[in-house]
DNA sequence: TTTATTTATGCAATCGTTCCCGGTTTTTAG
DNA sequence: CTAAAAACCGGGAACGATTGCATAAATAAA
């Protein structure tokens, strides 16, 4: 039932040596003659040896893993994140443990207990939606544990942070939008306590503004589980609807708020881009298959996750307490297609 | 630098005690007083004690943890099936690590190397569509190491699995099409290695016999990177579509095989349904959203890794080895929309 | 009062590995 | 030829937790 893998004292024994000899031979040591080495190296090899990580973790104090939570995997900008990390990861010898939140705080906080509890040596996290109080955060890294945020980055704690130009984004989304002809732009946000909402929704009005269009607080309704549960982007778009001055286009501000409107406007039969237009925040790889193709503001989710990772591994490789932080902003790219399409003449 | 965690000896020093009645008193055991425990536990609460799961592993031999290979997390079947999978391990006290192969094979080997050194408990795995050798499996398997697979289950190797009803999907799917006037339906099949290809096309191949239509070869493509090459796909359509019996319905059978066959008749100004229609195995969750919609064979994927994971962690912890093992066929289900549409009449 | 039994605790080995500290042998220098 | 210096190797503690066994004290039984 048990795999019972060889270990470094059954190589001694086999050998007739020490296990502190046989370490040392597989380490290289200077201490060692070529022969003994050459003969400790071909037997661990013959017999398949393989060091116990586990051993080596409780020696060492390190457990060569980093944990990573996200909300959701099935996100395409965090599995692209995710593949981005990974990729980096493994060359340096780091396991990647990933944890889903699912949006929730109290998962979060679950998923962090965790994780700290198998003791990696660092985290790459970006907050669930519904996180507004950063104690458990705080909590580590005080205590000067490796912790970087990517995407969805925090504003009170002071560590590496990785995301992108959100307030370009979403200037650069508005601006097409009005560059079309429209006046009446909606904003469907995500979660109100996110940094990255507040940047896209700084971008939005300083676009309205710098065309000389009013902004109006009532076109901007905000989703606190970021668009997970259909029922919220519906009844946000109701409301967006239902004003006075009726939206003729909309900016959706994450992915999964992207494809749940679309979803509501082709169950309400309203027709994309003459009846209502709109540009989504997306990552997904098949927007341009939807109906109609989706104009969206794409992000570099796989560099984000290379270049998290590479932080992360820097500060925990690194001998002493690291004291200047970075904050990586990478550029947004606006891929424009069919659903931002012009205001239909009436 | 480092989180400096408490040990039971920080507690045991505090409290005058030894280190095994502190640990046997956090465990509650029936040999310590019941003041010494209170004693122990309070204290222990106070300076937030937590038991170092390193330490624990390699004592007892087993790591609770897990380890998962597929292809891709950002395919929505497995990213789906992983969400089932964690809602059980996480219920059981078991920590999942997530390995992808991008449908490579040597990724694979690697993987499994990685976390078997990493000493996982049992491993749930789907196999890359490039795995034809087994060996790296039968291996472990032989030494009792705890294997489930998933979805793309193997043939040769006696341990539990879990999947799906590939013959019943693809029949049911080439009977739809049938049903709506095709009679020359094409296959763009998955990887030649994997069961389940083998399945779904015996399952097309059966379902033309019993509508009295002619089987050809011809009309089958195989795909060994499953559709991940959009390249891959452009090719084998290529081919089908200059065959002699041009089809006038495609049948995809795997999900990266669905949208970029989708991606490529769109690219090429065909009209679905009316140049050529298609079902297509899929889990997206937004395959209503597409152009045009899609009609789909989807698999019950959360629940594939629920039962996948209750089987392998019934196996780890039995005290005795399996011999016994179960094969479980899930069924899936047809969603019929519009690009199974009826063959244009000309 | 003495012996047996229970109750409560400590000692030490163990898991696999590294590494400090010695110890022996061989080589080199004087 | 002797002393010093390499060169090479083994013993054993340590990492954090569990656990079989030993032991001490307290209680119960004879």
């Amino acid at each position: 039932m048990k795999y019972e893998a060889v270990t470094i004292k059954d190589i001694a024994k086999a050998l007739g040596l020490s296990t502190s000899t046989v370490s040392r031979a597989l380490r290289d040591s200077y201490e060692i003659s070529p022969e003994t080495k050459k003969i400790v190296i071909e037997y661990a090899q013959q017999i398949n040896y393989r060091p116990n990580p586990i051993a080596l973790s409780l020696k060492e104090k390190r457990s060569r893993s980093i944990g990573i939570i996200v909300c959701e995997i099935a996100n395409s900008f965090f599995s692209q994140a995710i593949n981005g990390i990974e990729s980096i990861a493994y060359d340096k010898g780091y396991n990647v443990i990933i944890a889903q939140s699912h949006e929730s705080y109290e998962r979060e906080i679950l998923n962090l207990q965790y994780l700290a509890s198998r003791s990696i040596d660092g985290l790459l996290i970006s907050v669930s939606s519904e996180t507004e109080n950063l104690d458990h955060l705080m909590n580590l890294h005080k205590r000067g544990f490796p912790i970087v945020f990517f995407d969805r980055v925090v504003e009170n704690l002071d560590t590496h942070k990785v995301g992108v130009d959100n307030y370009k984004g979403a200037y650069d989304a508005t601006s097409e939008l009005i560059k079309n002809g429209h006046q009446n732009i909606a904003m469907l946000a995500g979660s109100e306590f996110l940094s990255i909402t507040k940047e896209r929704v700084a971008g939005y009005h300083q676009a309205l503004t710098d065309h000389k269009l009013p902004f109006d607080p009532n076109q901007i309704e905000y989703c606190l589980h970021g668009g997970m549960l259909y029922q919220e982007v519906e009844n946000a778009l109701g409301t967006l609807l239902a004003n006075k001055n009726k939206p003729s286009a909309v900016i959706a501000s994450a992915d999964k708020l992207t494809t749940n409107c679309l979803r509501y406007f082709k169950t309400k039969g309203l027709e994309v881009p003459n009846d209502i237009a709109m540009i989504g925040f997306s990552n997904l790889d098949l927007t341009d298959l939807l109906s109609p193709s989706l104009s969206v503001i794409r992000q570099p989710a796989y560099e984000i996750g290379q270049v998290a990772i590479e932080l992360l591994i820097k500060q925990i490789e690194n001998k002493r307490p690291t004291t200047e932080f970075e904050k990586i902003i990478l550029p947004p790219q606006m891929i424009i297609r069919e659903s931002s399409g012009a205001k239909k003449a009436r």
